[in-house]
RNA sequence: GCAGAAGUGGUGGAAUUGGUAGACACGUUGGACUUAAAAUCCAAUGAACAUUAGUUCGUGCGGGUUCAAGUCCCGCCUUCUGUACCA
């Protein structure tokens, strides 16, 4: 019988899709275990090799968790609402649930083919009104919360109204709006009730505000900050300009310590922590008030340096600081404007360029010194950037590079205030090593020292405070898109209302183009059913607003990760239309035990998805303050590109080994059309196109024509896609699991090479015929040799500590050196067998499910327990020392295991390879290590 | 600039606490089977020298600790990833 490896995995998957084999159960005695990969976007390209990687591998810890005897959930979904389909939606004209739709579908056909045991009755879409009614239901419960600093939680926001009534906010410590005012009872009282809404709003954790947002005019959009790399939009490489527009905003900063904080607690990789503490940005620092000389005005510094306070020399703006027009001097006036100017020309991507030119004007203007009372020339420059911290800063250019390159530039004095250190050439920023000097009060202290003792002079004097400072803004929530979730809103005299939970899914409505409006609105705007009927609770058609009853609807919608930022709680109940999962689901599901996904969302969907369970807990409709216990970033696999030459000018071809020092022109060929051995396929590559079809192919003398290769990312412009589709035809799923992961550490970036697949695949040939020949089965009940009792121990010792470690490439080679053992051994022992079988089900299922039913078992593989490890199968009697001479082995020797140490040294001087090595002298030292090595010195 | 990760044969990689460097594969070469091919099987395969026995070198570079270093310490170099005038 062979190896038929089409017919096996196709019945196999048809059996588990039938038999429900990987449904979780919200209720069981077994321990729980979720495994999580990240959500995928159905994009209409289909998945290449490298997208399943993660999946494998989760799926194969998945799988060995049920044997562990774990009840497993192990969910996928489609985060199915997201730029492409709107830009192929407009480009076409055909509805973005369509092409949704289409690509979900192409992406199950291609997971189902790879043998995942996905528990697909759980399955969501963000898209589909069901589970986004309970996305625009977080909304609303964040609209009603705000974050009392009191309780470190959030809280509903009837107890702050309540508060208002009573005593205004002079006692609320809560996270607001920076331009919050200060009112009584009294003033609350008597406002009217748009203007409660309007404070209200600098509380809620959502809120709607006119903030300066980066505006990409191309795709029509607001984006987020981690939306833009290097200035450009992410998708597509737009630029992106500072516009103010009213938003949607979340009050992520609230959580900032909280989100900093939660790291200490959960197993994520260092470099992916890393990345968000510094996204985070804590400073620890001083808040410091400088007077303005002639002016009321004051300006607000944070610094982290308040020790250097006596070192400050002058200060600068960020050029859009609001007191720079107030305190201009007449006679500066003309170089400050024309500075602003030129500055506010410069986009943010030639700021970034151009970060060593120094440049800067002086206001005129005068601070004062908080300490010593002397004038502090004022200054504005564009290395302040309006958007941190208070927009100004205190330069100390003794104590800061960046302002003493200022100050050097524009000859502006460079005071001294440390002991001991020339700042004749650099500033010097050495915290650990400073001693203060030169600053009246602080003189002789340390830096810590000196930071406590100013800020409490700074307080004394009422001229600032310590303060903490994080980089974290609040994020953007509302983009000018279709193709997102509606935002259950309405307007009443222009203020934002929520609707009713009960009234929930607002559906999208449809409109005829999914472009903006003439008029610059959202595309929403072209809806003509987009009107809230509050007496009837219905969405109703635009002609009936009166804004009696009838009020105008939301026209943004939210951004990609609204739907992703709690979708991990939805699995566990994912049917539930009363609440967003059940509590009782919630309760035993807890979190996600393992999460697998890419590290591009460290600071995006990670950041965000961390905040929302925070806030849920808070609210206290989840148990667990952080979603994912641990969390695995896989690495990306890259494409290896097939080059061919063609000799510059003509339309020649010259095989790789022929070139020479000739001018070639490498082009892509695609890399289906070369083999293992490099050699390209002369004729599907002329058919490929036209202009190939009549080049001249300059071969080697045996006729085979060689291409050159290089790693690159996998891209469909490099001709380097690899489609899993063909290869699972070719080779199987079982031999296209096994090979990803054989191919590396699953964290390592690494490139796909599909010649090298014939290695996996012998070897599932190689387990099949030890189970199977012509005649069939020929496994018996033979007793099992001691030689295949150490094969198998060894085995599963070895396997069980690399699927722990998430080693999955190791385990897949130890699989393979058990198979040559045995094949060797000629075992044939069901007792060695069968428990084989079931240490590589994980990795190859399909197979070992053919197998082990063949062998006469009901059922599924895939809940069998776990073999029990045995140590006494691995107990040596003997064991082969390797003999050291200066530490470089010659030679080995068979010694019993348990001979003494004295014993060891003796034998191996006697024996005569030893004395061969001498040649006559006498060794030194002779160090044993029992069980490990000899080494002889001298 | 800062932070994180990584550098081992022709290639992917292994070596879990310092103890036989290169497991397991790919590729290459030679052989068996075959009319031939595919498939399968066997052997060799880090480099240099040597008829053999064997010797020398060898884990990015330079030092060090140790009986013994890919692994530990110090100083560099290179690549990748993230981030950046963050006060």
């Amino acid at each position: 019988m062979k190896y038929n490896f089409n017919d096996i995995e196709a019945k196999w998957q048809a059996y588990w899709a039938e038999n429900q084999t990987f449904k979780a159960e919200n209720h069981s005695d077994k321990p729980k275990y979720y495994v999580l990969d990240m959500f995928p976007y159905p994009s209409g390209a289909g998945l290449h090799v490298g997208h399943p990687l993660g999946y494998i591998a989760s799926d194969i810890y998945a799988r060995y968790k049920r044997h562990k005897g774990f009840n497993v959930l192990h969910p996928q979904g489609y985060d199915s609402f997201g730029l492409p389909a709107e830009q192929y939606a407009i480009q076409t004209g055909q509805h973005p649930a369509v092409t949704t739709e289409e690509n979900i579908a192409t992406y199950r056909r291609q997971l189902d083919q790879i043998g995942f045991s996905f528990d697909w009755s759980r399955e969501v879409r963000t898209s589909n009104p069901d589970y986004y009614k309970w996305t625009q239901w977080i909304f609303i419960q964040l609209f009603n919360s705000y974050y009392c600093n009191i309780d470190n939680k959030a809280e509903d926001i009837s107890e702050l109204i309540k508060e208002f009534e009573r005593a205004g906010n002079a006692k609320v410590d809560a996270v607001c709006d920076e331009d919050t005012p200060s009112f009584s009872a009294e003033d609350w009282n008597s406002w009217s009730s748009e203007k409660q809404q309007e404070i209200l709003l600098k509380y809620r954790l959502t809120y709607l505000a006119e903030t300066e947002v980066n505006w990409c005019p191309a795709l029509g959009t607001v984006l987020a900050n981690d939306e833009i790399v290097n200035g450009v939009s992410e998708r597509g490489g737009h630029t992106v300009v500072r516009k103010k527009m009213t938003q949607w905003s979340m009050r992520i900063s609230a959580y900032a310590e909280r989100l900093l904080q939660g790291l200490e607690t959960i197993d994520w990789t260092d470099s992916l922590k890393e990345s968000q503490r510094n996204w985070i940005g804590k400073s620890v620092g001083a808040s410091v008030v400088f007077n303005v000389k002639n002016h009321d005005e004051t300006i607000e510094v944070f610094t982290t340096r308040p020790d250097t306070i006596f070192g400050v020399s002058f200060m600068t703006l960020a050029p859009e600081h609001e007191l720079v027009s107030k305190i201009t001097t007449p006679e500066q006036q003309a170089e400050v404007e024309a500075y602003i100017e030129k500055t506010a020309k410069r986009s943010e991507r030639e700021r970034m360029a151009d970060v060593k030119t120094i440049s800067g004007v002086f206001t005129g203007a005068y601070a004062e010194h908080p300490f010593t009372k002397e004038p502090v020339p004022i200054w504005i420059g564009d290395y302040v950037l309006a958007s941190y911290g208070t927009g100004a800063v205190m330069a100390v250019p003794c104590g800061d590079q960046r302002d003493y390159d200022f100050a050097k530039h524009f000859n502006i004095a460079i005071p001294n205030i440390f002991e001991g250190v020339d700042i004749s050439e650099e500033a010097f920023a050495d915290k650990e090593n400073t001693v203060i000097g030169n600053s009246d009060f602080l003189n002789g202290l340390n830096y810590k020292q000196a930071t406590k003792k100013a800020i409490e002079e700074l307080e004394k004097l009422g001229h600032g405070q310590g303060k903490t400072n994080y980089r974290l803004r609040d994020a953007v929530f509302s983009r000018q898109r279709y193709w997102g979730e509606p935002f259950p809103v309405y307007y009443v005299n222009g203020m934002p209302q929520m609707i009713e939970a009960k009234h929930l899914p607002i559906t999208l409505p449809e409109v005829e183009k999914y472009l903006p409006t003439e008029e610059g609105e959202p595309p929403l705007g072209r809806a003509d059913v987009w009107a809230w009927n509050t007496e009837t609770a219905e969405v109703v058609n635009n002609e009936l607003i009166d804004n009696k009853t009838i009020f105008p609807l939301e026209l943004n919608t939210m951004p990609g990760w609204a739907g992703s930022s709690w979708y991990f709680f939805r699995y566990m109940d994912a049917h539930n239309d009363e609440a967003f999962a059940s509590k009782e689901a919630l309760d035993y599901w807890q979190n996600v035990d393992l999460y697998i996904g890419g590290s591009e969302h460290a600071t995006g969907h990670l950041l965000y998805a961390r905040f929302w369970t925070k806030f849920l807990k808070d609210r206290g409709y989840v148990q667990v303050d952080e979603f994912a216990k641990k969390l695995i970033n896989q690495g990306m696999i890259l494409g290896t590109s097939a080059f061919v030459y063609r000799i510059e000018g003509e339309n020649k071809f010259v095989s790789k080994d022929l070139v020479q020092d000739q001018t070639v022109q490498p082009i892509h060929a695609d890399v289906s059309f070369v083999n293992a051995s490099d050699e390209l396929d002369v004729d599907a590559f002329r058919n490929w196109r036209p202009e190939f079809k009549d080049a001249q192919f300059i071969t080697a003398e045996d006729g085979t024509f060689k291409v050159g290769r290089e790693v690159e990312k996998m891209s469909k412009s490099k001709y380097n896609v690899v489609n899993p589709d063909n290869i699972c035809t070719e080779y199987g799923a079982d031999s296209l699991r096994l090979y990803e992961m054989f191919l590396g550490p699953l964290e390592q970036y690494k490139p796909w090479n599909t010649a090298g697949i014939t290695g996996v695949h012998g070897f599932l040939k190689k387990l099949w015929k030890l189970y199977v020949d012509d005649n069939g089965i020929k496994v018996t009940d033979a007793e099992p040799s001691k030689d295949s009792l150490k094969t198998l121990h060894k085995t599963i010792k070895k396997v069980e500590e690399d699927i722990e470690n998430f080693s999955f490439n190791t385990s897949v080679s130890t699989f393979m050196i058990a198979v040559n053992e045995l094949t060797a051994q000629k075992c044939t022992s069901r007792a060695i067998l069968e428990p084989l079988l079931v240490l590589i089900s994980p990795y190859a299922p399909h197979i070992t499910e053919e197998l082990w039913s063949q062998l006469g078992h009901e059922g599924s593989i895939s809940t069998v327990a776990f073999p029990q490890f045995d140590e006494s199968h691995l107990v040596e009697s003997s064991k082969n020392y390797p003999i050291s001479f200066n530490g470089k082995m010659r030679f080995t020797m068979e010694l019993p295991m348990d001979m003494s140490k004295e014993d060891i040294e003796k034998a191996v001087l006697e024996y005569d390879k030893t004395q061969e090595q001498l040649q006559g002298r006498t060794p030194k030292k002779v160090i044993v290590v029992p069980g490990k090595i000899v080494n002889i010195v001298g």
